[in-house]
DNA sequence: GTCTATATGGCGATAGAC
DNA sequence: GTCTATCGCCATATAGAC
């Protein structure tokens, strides 16, 4: 738009602020909605208004586009968890990114495509051993502030909590809920005695206090 | 090969026993070795030897031959998973059936396809809901049997079991183990004691016990 | 940097012969 | 029950005009 406004008007298309973002947009858009498959060089020019030659022009293959859409969206992720690291509650912010259902569903397009590419498994790898790092050292941080010696390794926090997080929202998506409520119960009340914790209870793990189901509503299940 | 054998040799191909199966077969290799997007009807037929419009003939659709492929092999995993869960050591066996790579990657295929098309989304849902009563039930009757009184409710035992296995399967194809064997010594650990009780350890919950880490190996952590 | 034109090939699906 | 033939469509990708 700055741009545009520099040159002058003699261009018979407005020029665009990049054209590359754009497409990358469209791809994305593509893939929450419809899949993977139908991130198709044509659909993508097309929701720009474009041939779909210029796809291209500006990535080279199919593959290297998705790879790009991928890249930008772990991008944004990794920053967006970052800041929840940070914040004041660290652990149930991180709870709630981990359970964001259209970052999942996004996830899962790219795992299905890591099973049979080996660029975008590449990708992914480097990707989850990053996360699983940033979250380690954050829950670490987050004790050793607090002067506790948990029995529950940070690693395994981070483990345990993106493999609900992510059932969860997976089998919501299928309209699955049972079992959900105790699940978020166990996992919310052990990051909420976690992030507490630094008076009374110290030297015991988060979810081991919540094992002993303060919460109180394991036992009312029906098999 | 039993029928051709009660047949003239009149025909110019042999019969064969159940070409519907083959064509099942077919796909169900295809979508594990290239993924979904591979189980064309010319690629499904061609590995068979026939031409694409046998696939036509046979089921209709390519939709209908994906559900009924899903179908199959949903059936063969239960049949499988109710076997484990009647064996002498019935959490130890499901744990062992929730981690086996392949049927974790083939069906992620499948749940990607479900995220944007609804007959196999329904079919999965079925899928989902009917094995976790199965595992509830049987973890459930399993305690009876020792007349446990558990903390961790047996619905609450499936879902933890299935979140974690899956995530490990998926980061292990990634080539990543970042945390697994802490991960896979939390749920074993709990596992183990879990059959192993009606001693002196009743009331306690699995994971409870195994959070003592009577293992003891998760105090070498580094972040 | 975007277009038209074109090469090449795979796709689902149907019609009709045998 | 399997084939040949065909329809109409979409795919990736390249060449070259403007």
């Amino acid at each position: 738009m700055t741009k545009a406004a520099k040159t002058t008007s003699r261009k018979r298309y407005v020029e665009r602020p990049d054209i590359r973002a754009l497409l990358l947009d469209s791809a994305e858009a593509l893939i929450r909605e419809e899949g993977y498959a139908a991130a198709t060089a044509r659909k993508i020019a097309s929701r720009v208004d474009l041939k779909h030659q210029v796809v291209f022009y500006y990535f080279g293959s199919q593959d290297e586009l998705l790879v790009e859409v991928f890249r930008r969206s772990a991008k944004t992720h990794r920053e967006a968890l970052e800041k929840a690291l940070n914040s004041s509650k660290p652990l149930s912010a991180m709870w709630n990114v981990i359970r964001d259902p259209d970052v999942t569903r996004f996830t899962l397009e790219f795992m299905a495509l890591a099973n049979h590419n080996e660029a975008i498994r590449d990708e992914l790898a480097q990707n989850a051993a990053d996360i699983r790092q940033l979250e380690t050292e954050a829950v670490d941080r987050h004790l050793k502030e607090r002067g506790i010696d948990p029995r529950l390794s940070p690693r395994l926090v981070s483990v345990l909590t993106n493999a609900l997080g992510r059932l969860l929202v997976q089998e919501a998506t299928l309209g699955i809920r049972d079992g959900h409520d105790e699940a978020e119960a166990l996992v919310e009340g052990s990051l909420r005695s976690f992030e507490a914790m630094g008076d009374t209870t110290e030297g015991v793990g988060p979810i081991v206090q919540a094992m002993d189901f303060k919460e109180g509503d394991s036992s009312t299940y029906q098999p």
